[in-house]
DNA sequence: AACAATTACGCACCACGTAAGGATA
DNA sequence: TATCCTTACGTGGTGCGTAATTGTT
């Protein structure tokens, strides 16, 4: 039973006449007459007295008349729910990042996003990146940075900036009056690691790998976040290969030093993913828009 | 919105899974997920969270969920209202008839069907032929038992008994002795006749009219009803032409008595009057049955 | 004449089933 | 391999509009 041919009825039943609910529902007269009568076999029961070309709702049709209204109206609220969740959902941006991105590149992006989308609340959660993709795929949030590679076919992943790995030593250091070195300088110095199981850890050692470096670097220290190796670096520990997101500032404010390696040229994509969906959602769409097309670095 | 598809999705809702709904509503599997699939377009949003190859219900379907089971059960219970209303419809039956056949035919009638049918109620309403027809054409009472022509395109009409008008006349009499008379006798008779308005006096006078014998007989006196007739004929006050099943019981007891007219025999036929209706009624039909099939004269 | 409801008919679309595809444990 | 969901495709049924019919004021 579909329930516009009950919505029908309940119009016909108000104007007293099928011809006059055809017209203010822009359907032809005897396709409102076939309705009342497709209901009137699914009930195997007349719902009108017809008489003299009139339709006086009889017994039945009483009976039905409250019930068809109270369907009716529970549909309409049924799609009004639904779409003021919708709508709710619409006003907030729940956006998952890594580390790197959540902790050093988004800040000034939300801020930016904020300032000319004022009315749409923005949640930012910072974790690693599978459980940043695993709170993507359980809707937790609506969109998810990250700067490792993503594989899963739920998912729609594009670029959305290129990001730099840059080689940083203190500033007092012997290369500080140099302004490039070799690949092979790095085995002499005292090299100071994320953990193994960090994406930026893995995509470093795949560089230093392509370059037959890797072997020959020494595992000095292993640090458990960026910080702690900005702190490090800083403190005069040793060198360490960062994210160029990560220490912008305090190069410019100089902290640190970046110096470059001949020949060689470390970057990766950040990533945004989101969930493939049937239905857009426009605040999503306008957020993506501005991430790619606003310089973050 | 299709109510079977709200329905379908409550049962994978509750199941957690579209192949077991599929099984217990005997459709294919893609069946259910284009059902699935078609309510997510009407809302313009998902309803599941699909993952793993497994569904679990997402926060609009949260919201869906029980006014959608709102919505089955009210409809589950409109069907059962108007089925309800039809079988209290079913356990009574509302027949109308003219006087003749409501006083004198009916009754032993009924009393047969409720001996055999005793979970029936039977309401009788006995009024002239207009009235029962219009109260037919009201849905008022079920069933017409008329003695006149009846046309109106909304019923059904059929014969059920063949009632002949027979002439009586008081034992005391100088017919009394004879079994036939010949039509032109009649002239010389004080003949009481119905109201002119009466369905049965105006067959009579075109039978008599027929036999050439209208315009030469006396309109010697005029009584509203068939019992008042029958007691001017058993007070000696004159003759009459009635209707046999009138007067059974009277010629059977002799209060008057009957003589043949000879070559002519009038006859006319009663009618069993129903509304043309698309659904049947096992109640009324087994009554009609009983009318057709049991003699009742 | 004008209006209301029904019936008839042709067409387009939709819901279904079968079959195939892809993912998961 | 077995299970589950989805996609693809062909077909039968159904809902619609146009047109004609019937009945009413």
């Amino acid at each position: 039973m579909n329930i516009e041919t009950l919505r029908m009825f309940c119009l016909v039943v108000d104007l007293g006449s099928i011809s006059q609910a055809a017209k203010l529902s822009y359907v032809s007269q005897p396709a409102v007459t076939k309705q009342i009568r497709q209901l009137e076999e699914t009930y195997k029961a007349t719902l009108f007295n017809r008489v003299e070309g009139r339709l006086l709702l009889n017994e039945n049709g009483k009976l039905l008349y409250p019930i068809a209204k109270s369907i009716v109206s529970d549909f309409e609220r049924s799609k009004e729910a639904v779409l003021d969740n919708i709508n709710q959902l619409e006003s907030q941006l729940k956006i998952g990042a890594s580390f790197t991105i959540g902790e050093y590149l988004l800040p000034k992006l939300l801020g930016q996003y904020k300032k000319h989308y004022s009315d749409t609340k923005i949640t930012l959660i910072v974790d690693n990146t599978p459980n940043v993709l695993e709170s993507l795929s359980n809707d937790v949030i609506d969109l998810a940075l990250v700067e490792g590679n993503v594989e899963n076919k739920n998912f729609n992943v594009e670029a959305f900036e290129e990001d730099q790995l840059i080689l940083i030593h203190p500033m007092e250091h012997k290369w500080s009056n140099r302004n490039v070195i070799n690949i092979q300088e790095l085995a002499e110095e005292k090299m100071i690691w994320r953990e193994p199981t960090s994406g930026t850890r893995l995509i470093i050692e795949s560089f230093l790998k392509e370059y037959g470096i890797l072997d020959s670097l020494e595992n000095y220290m292993e640090l458990g976040s960026t910080q702690a190796i900005k702190s490090a670096v800083e403190a005069g520990l040793g060198i360490s290969i960062v994210s160029r997101v990560a220490v912008q500032r305090d190069l410019e404010q100089g902290v640190f030093k970046e110096i470059e390696i001949k020949d060689a040229y470390f970057k990766r994509n950040l990533w945004l993913v989101r969930k493939k969906s049937r239905f857009s959602r426009q605040s999503l769409d306008t957020f993506v828009e501005l991430i790619k097309n606003v310089p973050v670095i």
